[in-house]
DNA sequence: GAGCACTGC
């Protein structure tokens, strides 16, 4: 989010008791700021390549203020006169809070009004608000409650070269959406494909969200999208040949030169050479790469390395490596140093290594599980997801294998269609295997448990363990922990710490609450930001299972009830302990070991279900808890039998 | 007996 960080030296904060005086000052000085941004120069232009292409690609340089300013031209070119308003979408929701904040500051009103935000949990627009930065995810779930994205006359895709999952997987609805809406309104949406199903799969279901689906006929009483893609890499060219040859243009942007310095041999031991060079002067991490701005940042230093995450679908792994950086990456991070001033970038590496290097990251959706985008598509009626028109195709075996795994969910029918129950799962922000978890335990009288289960396993770690404390932070688990795994110890958490905060609130208020309750989880050596995370994420899909109609109903201590639910739901990913202690995932054949953060870590029981299934040094497996193998039997029988 | 950079609905 490269436009917020100009400012983030000077804030324009409103004060409630400033005098008439100083607002008109204040105003005077933003006015003057905006216009000296590179960008002001080419506004008229701007708005007229907008005007002239239904598609437009723009490449800013990092600082030209196109995140804050081009949303503001267009309203100003009139592109909300017909009712429309202007979409942003932004990769990290941080990015979306601050530059509708800034930009809410420049226009002079207050955040919500013309100027608002909405990421999850939280939906700062109003019935005025004309300019809306947004997540891409969240632009995502809107397009499933509005296929056509109707109330939209330009939607702006930001931060493009980023290559979010969300993002590609945004400009492939958005390609369709604007197909729909154009003015060609004979055309069908998906006419790339080769099947002539496509789209038209889940016609004649009224009683649903998805009977939304873009029919050309539908179409005609919505004006056309305009599109407009932003990018900060040079690379323009596979955004503009994905939208058919649409037109490109450049944006200078505000960066100071920066030296580069490579080694002279190769580096063998990175921190080693990192820290001489950092003692000689930042180091740069994934974070350099980001919006975050760090002010004062003058020399990067960069290993050259970085840690990736990487999926194998076959398997069902994700694995931690790391791997070399791109040039894009290193080029990226190089940058950093000269936002402010000229700047200096060491390279631990030689300069043959660098010519080396890939050109850029591998996209995301090349690399993580697909089954919710499979899910999410399948939702918005596109049926043949292997030949959906990605910007970068996927593998088509990680395709295969999330359609695989839908179907054994009973998401997807025999005939690759979406089922009664794969729509229940896609109105769910949730990984399809907790979506499915929901529904079985509303047939088991446990769903009361299982929101909580499905929450907590939702966020990162909810314990913490520092170094100097670990001892204390062992006893501290041990009075939640469950002899029949972490699912039942995270419900007692989240219990524990729901009755500490409810009791509190009786005689303090909300804020005091809260703050006590943070204290507790210090306390109790629990990770708060965490906790406080899979407290939202309940209350949000406890709101979403009502509005299904799902019934909300504990199993109270039937607590033998609740691990067969988990069999039940997570019957995908079983194991079995060998003779040598270590286990054998029932459906892949791999060796793991339980992870030594599990309260089972010792304990070791026959059968398991887990979660996670990382590899680092081994493979490992989290959120683990103990089950019969006579459960699956019983409730996957499509999937297991009787052993001899 | 582990090792966690970041992000999203």
């Amino acid at each position: 989010m490269p436009g917020a960080n100009n400012f983030s030296r000077n804030s324009y904060l409103h004060h409630p008791n400033q005098t008439k005086g100083e607002f008109f000052a204040r105003k005077q000085k933003i006015e003057q700021r905006r216009k000296k941004l590179p960008i002001a120069a080419v506004e008229r232009r701007l708005v007229e390549e907008v005007r002239n292409n239904d598609t437009l690609i723009i490449v800013g340089e990092t600082g030209s203020g196109k995140t804050t300013q081009i949303p503001q031209y267009l309203f100003k070119g009139g592109f909300c006169r017909d009712g429309g308003i202007i979409g942003i979408t932004q990769p990290r929701r941080v990015a979306a809070i601050t530059v509708a904040k800034r930009v809410s500051e420049e226009c002079g009103v207050p955040l919500g009004q013309k100027v608002g935000y909405a990421i999850r949990f939280e939906d700062v627009t109003s019935g005025l608000t004309k300019i809306k930065y947004m997540t891409d995810g969240l632009l995502l779930r809107e397009a499933l409650l509005d296929p056509y994205l109707s109330k939209y006359s330009v939607i702006i895709v930001d931060e493009a070269h980023e290559r979010t999952i969300h993002t590609d997987v945004l400009l492939g609805l958005l390609k369709n959406v604007q197909k729909a809406r154009s003015k060609g309104i004979n055309e069908v949406v998906n006419t790339d494909h080769n099947n002539s199903n496509n789209g038209h799969a889940s016609e004649g279901r009224i009683d649903n969200q998805n009977n939304g689906i873009l029919k050309p006929g539908q179409a005609k009483k919505y004006n056309p999208l305009k599109l407009i893609i932003m990018s900060a890499s040079l690379d323009a060219r596979v955004f503009s040949e994905y939208f058919g040859g649409a037109r490109a243009v450049h944006v200078q942007g505000r960066q100071f030169p920066v030296d580069i310095f490579y080694t002279h041999k190769p580096e063998t031991d990175c921190i080693d050479a990192a820290l001489i060079t950092i003692f000689q002067v930042i180091l740069a991490t994934n974070i350099a790469e980001t919006s975050v701005t760090i002010p004062g940042i003058k020399y990067v230093v960069d290993p050259g390395l970085v840690k990736a995450r990487t999926y194998d679908p076959k398997m069902g792994v994700d694995s931690l490596i790391i791997v070399t950086t791109s040039k894009a990456q290193a080029l990226q991070r190089s940058g950093r140093a000269g936002r402010e001033g000229p700047g200096k970038c060491y390279r631990l590496y030689q300069e043959s290594f660098f010519e080396k290097l890939t050109d850029s990251t591998l996209p995301e959706i090349k690399r993580c599980d697909l089954s919710n985008v499979v899910l999410q598509l399948k939702a918005l009626g596109i049926d043949d997801v292997i030949n959906f028109d990605f910007i970068e195709k996927p593998d088509r075996t990680a395709i295969v294998n999330s359609l695989w795994s839908l179907y054994l969910l009973g998401a997807v029918t025999e005939e690759n269609k979406l089922s009664d129950v794969g729509y229940q799962m896609a109105k769910l922000p949730l990984d399809p295997v907790y979506s499915k978890a929901l529904i079985v335990a509303s047939q088991f009288g446990c769903l009361k448990e299982m929101l909580i289960c499905v929450a907590m396993l939702s966020v990162e770690s909810i314990f913490y363990a520092p170094r100097e404390k670990l001892e204390e932070s062992r006893n501290a688990l041990k009075s939640f922990a469950s002899p029949d795994g972490d699912h039942l110890t995270l419900l007692n958490v989240y219990r524990a710490a729901d009755e500490f905060f409810q009791k509190n609130k009786m005689v303090n208020s909300e804020e005091k609450a809260e703050k006590s309750l943070r204290k507790w989880c210090k306390d109790n050596y629990i990770n708060s930001r965490s906790l406080k995370h899979a407290r939202d994420i309940h209350s949000q899909i406890l709101r979403n299972v009502e509005q299904m109609g799902l019934r909300v109903t504990s199993c109270e201590d039937d607590m033998l009830l609740f691990r067969r639910c988990l069999a039940a739901s997570f019957f995908l990913k079983a194991a079995m302990k060998q003779p040598d202690g270590v286990y054998r995932v029932t459906l892949s054949g791999l060796i793991v070991q339980i992870h030594p953060s599990s309260v089972l870590f010792r304990a070791k029981p026959e059968c398991i279900i887990f979660n996670e299934l990382v590899h680092t040094n081994h493979s490992y497996v989290r959120n683990v808890s103990r089950i019969d193998y006579l459960w699956l039997v019983e409730l996957a029988p499509h999937l297991y039998a009787l052993q001899d």
